[in-house]
DNA sequence: CTGTTAGCGCTTTCAA
DNA sequence: TTGAAAGCGCTAACAG
């Protein structure tokens, strides 16, 4: 900036002010150009470190996740991006426990790392101004979440409605609380219609095929099968049919299967998997709303967008004579 | 770090010596132990600006993606995170034209934005150190990449000793290099094995499952209809494979397919897809090192270790009598 | 309309 | 073994 400076034969400061951007300051055209020009001839950037120093704000919000890998996390933070961009924030996702060097580089932050890596959080709070993300924990951190509850209901009652009376559901992990929220939706929806809820038809797993496909297989060996199954996640859900192909059931001939969360790819399955949709990206704007206006006290904020059932081919009435194993 | 060393009465400068980690430094124990309570019980936290303003230095690299709703790039942020933290550096990813106000922020840039968006990237060259990631173009920047042709020729030759003869390409967006390089693979890969490259069999495609299902259905509408395709991604394998079925053929029986790019759900699949594995995790590590080695003359650097075949159900034998449609 | 000046929080000589 | 002091690149009073 010095050397712009020089150049445009102007004070350090002038240029500060053309390129800050305080258009409506009063400068001469004439200097303002002069100071442009040097500026672009030289290719000046602008140091952030130094104006993040200076001004203590870096314009920048973080956004922590647990893995780069999970679709519903980069659907949130698509929403995120798109909204911190509006403000002139630059999004900056990073994953493992980058806590520590993140003072002076964010002026706010996105937590959604698992419940168990709660210290780390706990410190970090008064440097920087922090809400969980998709998560609700009794931290006394402010958080953001959408209507797991309600979803897992959705999809539940659909099952119901398809006339299924042994529903099964592959929860979460139960130390994830959105996992905890699905499952408290799915019984309520099961408790409201008059249906029981029996243990050995709720099998906890990993949000992944491999868990979806281990849980399905424990419930297959129930006599007898469940007529239906409500997965916590899209990807055991995909896990689940595939354990049922294995045994040579058919869905949704044999066992009807619902997923969470509508991801591009379900449309694309065989059969095409009736999910249930969440406005996760809208929890991404949201948050970022959120972080950009103060935040306010420790509550939680619930996105109040209803989910919305989408209804695909895995899914069907039930027949008529369901199909008994044989003895 | 003013008020640690006010509460440790020393100096900010001893301080710093100490919480900077140069431990080796000589320091009485009994100093070191005041400082280090005093930081604790203050909460203190380094400010990330103000170091790196002074040491020119922010240990931070930085990752711009396409998007962040691409395995490919997720797996290949997993190796460069790993890296960069093994070095105690900072992996920040983002999306969308971030790319203004990166000075300051990160030391040195994996750049995998989209081949049109060349301008903004010159622009950043003296500013930050960047390699191209999974990108090889002629802009005199370095580059890094797998073997996306080996690959290819992998896939290729593994349908044409299945005894396939009519093999199609589905082929990814041609503005993108690594779709010509896999395109260039297969071409060089059918003409080894004395087959003709037919350019109906040919079809360009996004990278993702619409593409796919509509690249499928045009390959689908020739006669005959190909023996074999040949992906140039997963995702629009997968779109593949849905129009074969909404055309009531069956994959591997009357077509079979390869995938590119091995993720967890192929192997879920119905049927579980042969994939070709690409050294994708490496490319993130090699990718990182080779910042952090201060990179070089403007050069690609291409990750040597082979592609994998992974057979899965998805290919088969031609059939002794391939169906022919009904006339 | 433009220049002077102080200082953001930290590291790093240099001196004691 | 510790303290004093300068300065990284920038912004924002304040003065002129």
């Amino acid at each position: 900036m010095r050397d712009v400076a020089a150049v445009a034969r102007v004070d350090q400061s002038t240029v500060s002010r053309i390129l800050s951007g305080d258009d409506r300051l009063s400068v001469r055209a004439e200097t303002r150009q002069r100071v442009l020009d040097a500026a672009q001839r030289l290719g000046y950037r602008p140091n952030a470190a130094a104006r993040t120093l200076r001004t203590s704000s870096a314009m920048a919000i973080g956004m922590v996740l647990p893995s780069l890998q999970n679709v519903v996390y980069s659907t949130i933070a698509a929403g995120a991006q798109e909204r911190a961009a509006q403000s002139g924030y630059l999004l900056l996702v990073m994953t493992g426990d980058a806590l520590a060097s993140l003072a002076g580089r964010v002026d706010a932050l996105l937590l959604a790392i698992a419940t168990s890596e709660r210290p780390n959080l706990l410190e970090l709070r008064d440097t920087v101004p922090v809400l969980l993300l998709n998560r609700s924990e009794p931290w006394g951190v402010p958080s953001i979440t959408v209507d797991d509850g309600a979803g897992a209901a959705l999809a539940t009652t659909h099952l119901i409605e398809l006339g299924h009376e042994r529903i099964a559901h592959i929860a979460g992990p139960q130390n994830v609380d959105t996992a905890r929220r699905r499952l408290l939706g799915f019984r309520e929806a099961m408790a409201r219609h008059g249906q029981p809820v029996l243990d050995e038809l709720i099998v906890e797993a990993g949000y992944d095929e491999a868990g979806g496909q281990a849980a399905a297989a424990r419930l297959l060996d129930l006599d007898p099968v469940p007529q239906a199954i409500f997965a916590a996640n899209i990807m055991s859900a995909i896990g689940a049919i595939s354990a049922i192909r294995a045994r040579g059931l058919r869905v949704p001939d044999d066992i009807s299967v619902v997923g969470f969360h509508d991801v591009q790819l379900a449309e694309y399955l065989d059969p095409p998997l009736t999910t249930v949709r969440m406005p996760l990206h809208e929890l991404g704007v949201r948050a970022v709303d959120l972080l950009l206006s103060g935040g306010g006290e420790p509550a939680t904020t619930s996105i109040d967008t209803p989910p919305e059932l989408v209804t695909r081919a895995s899914t069907a009435p039930r027949r008529p004579a369901p199909r008994r194993r044989r003895a």
